[in-house]
DNA sequence: GCACCTCGAGTTCA
DNA sequence: CTCGAGGTGC
C-alpha cells in the first residue's frame, strides 16, 4: 500500500511537471512504466484505490466510442467581421435600438468550444459543441484538464461554456515528441487541441498539456455579462484575464488596436476578438438570426499565414561571400505591407522544408516584421515543381563556390567579386558603421558600377568629383554638399567603428569595442600577434587569426594607409563617460519599439548608467525592456521569470513624462 | 566534450 | 528576428 501511496503522489507529480515544465523530471516511459505498476497493484487490491489515483482521473480504460450529447441551450457560433467599417455597422445597428450600451471585449481563442455540466457543484459531463445542438460527450478528456475544476466553490447546477485550447509550449513538445517517434506532426495548436480532445483514451489527452477559458454562461441571472464572467471566476473557473469592459465602440476599437499588437506575446493563439454587448437584458431583446446572436460577433485579424506561389529561388552574394538563397514570391499583402520576397537563409533549411520553385507556400512576418517561409502547401503540388537545388558557382562572378569544413553555408571565396565588394562598402558607411548619410545602398550600387567609388579610400576622394555628382540624374548641389559634408564628418569616428566598417570577419559592433579597450590605436592592433589576441576575454583562436589575417593582407594594408593619409582617424576616442550607477552591471535586453527613441538611444542610456545590454534574452539576464509589438524574446523573459518594464516604467525611471 | 551564452550576418518594406 | 558559429566554463 505504502508503494501505491508512493506511485500515486509521483504520477500526480508529473502529470502537472508534464504541462507546466519545459522538462518534466521524468521520461515518458518512466510515467508508463510506473503507471503499469501503479494499475496492476490497484487490479489486486482494488479496495485500495484512491480517489485521486491517476488511473481514477483519467479514466483508465479506454472508452470505445463517442456517446451524442444533446445541447439544453443550443451552443451558437458568432457572426464575423473583418475590418472597422464592419465592426462600425455591427455598433450602429445595435445603436439604433440601444443607444447608450457597453461592450465586454475577449479575446478569441483558437481552440475548440466545450459545454460543461455540473450538478450541485460537481463536473458529470463535458461536451462539443457538434453542430451546435448535437455535440459528443468528451467527459472522460476533460477531466485531465488541470484548470477546469471538478468541483466548484458552490453547490450549483449550472452549464457553462468556453473553450478548450493548447499552449503554444505545448504545442511546440506535442510536435517534437511527433517527429521524435517517427508520427507526423500537427499543423497548428488548433488542430492538436482538437485531435487531443477526440483521443478515446483519455491517457493520452491527459499528457498533451490542454488547458482552458471559460466565457459563457448561457441562462444567467445576472444583469450583465460582465457580473456572469466575474461569478464564473468565483466558482473556480478561469476566465480569461484580458476581457475589457468598454463604453463606447471606440474603446472597443482601441483593445483590437491593442491586442493586435500584444498577440504574438501570448502563451496561447488567438484568432480574433470577440465583442458582446454586456447588457443581458439587450441580449435578449437583439435576440439571434438564424444562426448567429445579433448581441455578439467576432472581429477576425487577417491571417497571419498567407498562401502564395514561389515563382524562383534566387540566390545573393554577401559582403562575406555568404550566399544566401532567397524566394521570390507572387507578391502578396501580408498584415498590411506586400511581400515579394523572402529569405531562405540556407540550403539545410530549404532542404528540410522541401521548398521547390513553383511550390506554393504559406509566407508570414517573423516578429511582425520580417517576411518568412513557414511551409510548402504540399497539396498544391502538380508534378512541374523543380526541386532545390543548390547553385556551384557564384552568381555575380561565377567563381567556384566553396563549403566550409562542418559549416552550413557556401561562401564566394573570389575577394573580388563585385557582389561582396558592393556590400562591403554598404557595410562600410551602414549606420553602426562610419554612419555616413545621404550614401546609401541604392546609391552606392550606382557609384560602384559608374566607377566612382571601388574601393573604401574612394569614399574621401569624392569631394574632388563634386561637379560631375552634382550633374548625376536625381541629385543637386544640395543632396551632394550635405553627402559630401557627412563623409567629412566620419573622418573623426573613434576606432571602434572603423574596425566594425572594415570587416573583419567575425568582427562586429560589440567586438570592435573589446579590442579597443585593448588596442587604442590600430598600429598597436596591427602589431598584435594572436597569443595576444587570444588572451583577450571573448576573443579565441579563430577571431585573432581572422585579424592577424586581416592585417596580412597587401590590399588591406595599403588601403588602411590611404585612409589614414585622407585623414581618417585611427584611434579611440569615444570611451563613454559613465554618469552615474544606477544600472550597474546590470544585464538589459530591449525588445519592440518605444516612443520617441529609438533601441540605440535607448542602449546608450543604460551604458551611461552603468548597465549592459545585450540581444539574447538568458537566464544572466536582468532586466527586459519590452516596448509595442514585442518579439519573441518577451516569451522567453517570461519564462525564465526575468524582470519585465513596459514603455512606461522605463519612461518613469529616466524621468521623462508622458505627454 | 557539452551546455550555455553571445555575437555576427543577412533580411523586408515603405 | 532568425539562424548558425564562436567562445567560455564546467
Amino acid at each position: 500500500m505504502d508503494r501505491m501511496n508512493e506511485l500515486i503522489d509521483l504520477l500526480n507529480k508529473y502529470a502537472y511537471e508534464y504541462y507546466t515544465l519545459d522538462k518534466p523530471s521524468v521520461e515518458d516511459q518512466e510515467y508508463d512504466r510506473l503507471m503499469q505498476e501503479l494499475i496492476r497493484i490497484e487490479s489486486s487490491h482494488p479496495e485500495w484505490v484512491r480517489a485521486d489515483s491517476p488511473t481514477r482521473k483519467i479514466g483508465g480504460e479506454v472508452i470505445s466510442e463517442f456517446v451524442k450529447v444533446t445541447h439544453d441551450v443550443p451552443m451558437f457560433s458568432l457572426g464575423n467581421v473583418f475590418n472597422e467599417d464592419e465592426i462600425r455597422e455591427f455598433d450602429d445597428r445595435i445603436s439604433k435600438e440601444f443607444p447608450n450600451h457597453e461592450y465586454v471585449c475577449e479575446l478569441k481563442i483558437d481552440g475548440l468550444a466545450v459545454s460543461l455540466e455540473y450538478k450541485n457543484g460537481i463536473l458529470f459531463r463535458a461536451a462539443t459543441r457538434g453542430d451546435g445542438t448535437v455535440g459528443e460527450d468528451i467527459t472522460h478528456n476533460v477531466k485531465t484538464i488541470k484548470s477546469i475544476p471538478h468541483k466548484l466553490t458552490e453547490n450549483v447546477d449550472i452549464t457553462i461554456r468556453g473553450e478548450v485550447y493548447m499552449p503554444k509550449k505545448s504545442f511546440e513538445r506535442l510536435n517534437k515528441y511527433q517527429e521524435e517517434h517517427g508520427e507526423s506532426k500537427f499543423q497548428n495548436p488548433r488542430n492538436a487541441a482538437a485531435g487531443s480532445i477526440r483521443q478515446l483514451d483519455s491517457g493520452i489527452a491527459s499528457k498533451r498539456g490542454l488547458d482552458a477559458f471559460l466565457y459563457h454562461y448561457p441562462l444567467t441571472p445576472f444583469k450583465t455579462h460582465y457580473e456572469s464572467l466575474m461569478y464564473m471566476k468565483k466558482l473556480g473557473f478561469v476566465v480569461n484575464p484580458n476581457i475589457k469592459l468598454c463604453k463606447n465602440i471606440d474603446e472597443v476599437l482601441e483593445y483590437i488596436d491593442e491586442w493586435t499588437q500584444k498577440r504574438s506575446s501570448l502563451p496561447y493563439e488567438i484568432d480574433g476578438i470577440v465583442i458582446k454587448v454586456n447588457d443581458i437584458d439587450m441580449q435578449r431583446e437583439l435576440g439571434y438570426t438564424a444562426k448567429v446572436p445579433k448581441w455578439a460577433t467576432a472581429y477576425k485579424f487577417p491571417p497571419e499565414h498567407v498562401l502564395t506561389r514561389l515563382t524562383d529561388i534566387i540566390f545573393t552574394v554577401g559582403r562575406t561571400g555568404q550566399i544566401t538563397p532567397n524566394a521570390v514570391l507572387e507578391p502578396v499583402r501580408v498584415m498590411g505591407s506586400t511581400i515579394s520576397r523572402a529569405t531562405l537563409h540556407n540550403q539545410d533549411f530549404c532542404i528540410q522544408k522541401d521548398i521547390r520553385k513553383g511550390d506554393y507556400v504559406y509566407i508570414y512576418k517573423a516578429g511582425d516584421v520580417i517576411p518568412a517561409v513557414d511551409r510548402v502547401e504540399l497539396s498544391r503540388r502538380n508534378g512541374t515543381e523543380t526541386p532545390f537545388e543548390m547553385i556551384k558557382y557564384c552568381p555575380m562572378c561565377g567563381s567556384k563556390l566553396k563549403k566550409r569544413e562542418g559549416m552550413v553555408d557556401f561562401f564566394c571565396e573570389n575577394i573580388h567579386c563585385p557582389a561582396r565588394k558592393i556590400e562591403g562598402l554598404i557595410h562600410f558607411v551602414s549606420r553602426n558603421a562610419m554612419n555616413i548619410d545621404g550614401l546609401g545602398e541604392r546609391i552606392m550600387e550606382d557609384f560602384y558600377n559608374y566607377g566612382f567609388i571601388k574601393k573604401i579610400s574612394d569614399i574621401y576622394r569624392l569631394n574632388s568629383k563634386r561637379e560631375e555628382l552634382i550633374e548625376l540624374e536625381g541629385f543637386g548641389i544640395k543632396s551632394v554638399d550635405s553627402m559630401l559634408e557627412n563623409i567629412e564628418t566620419s573622418k573623426h569616428n573613434s576606432l571602434d567603428r572603423l574596425l566594425f566598417a572594415l570587416g573583419i570577419n567575425g568582427i562586429g559592433a560589440k567586438t570592435a569595442k573589446i579590442l579597443c579597450k585593448y588596442y587604442t590605436s590600430i598600429d598597436s592592433l596591427m602589431s598584435a600577434n594572436s597569443t595576444e589576441l587570444s588572451n583577450i576575454h571573448d576573443i579565441g583562436p579563430i577571431l585573432s587569426e581572422n585579424i592577424v589575417n586581416y592585417f596580412k593582407d597587401e590590399n588591406n594594408l595599403k588601403e588602411i594607409e590611404e585612409l589614414r593619409n585622407l585623414g581618417v582617424n585611427m584611434s579611440f576616442t569615444s570611451e563613454e563617460t559613465i554618469e552615474d550607477e544606477t544600472f550597474k552591471d546590470k544585464r538589459f535586453v530591449i525588445t519592440g519599439s518605444f516612443e520617441n527613441l529609438t533601441r540605440d538611444e535607448i542602449k546608450a542610456y543604460i551604458e551611461k548608467r552603468g548597465g549592459l545590454t545585450s540581444d539574447s534574452v538568458s537566464k544572466k539576464t536582468d532586466v527586459v525592456l519590452v516596448g509595442e509589438a514585442p518579439g519573441s524574446k518577451r516569451d522567453k523573459a517570461l519564462e525564465l521569470g526575468i524582470t519585465i518594464w513596459n514603455q512606461e516604467k522605463l519612461f518613469e525611471i529616466m524621468g521623462i513624462v508622458e505627454k
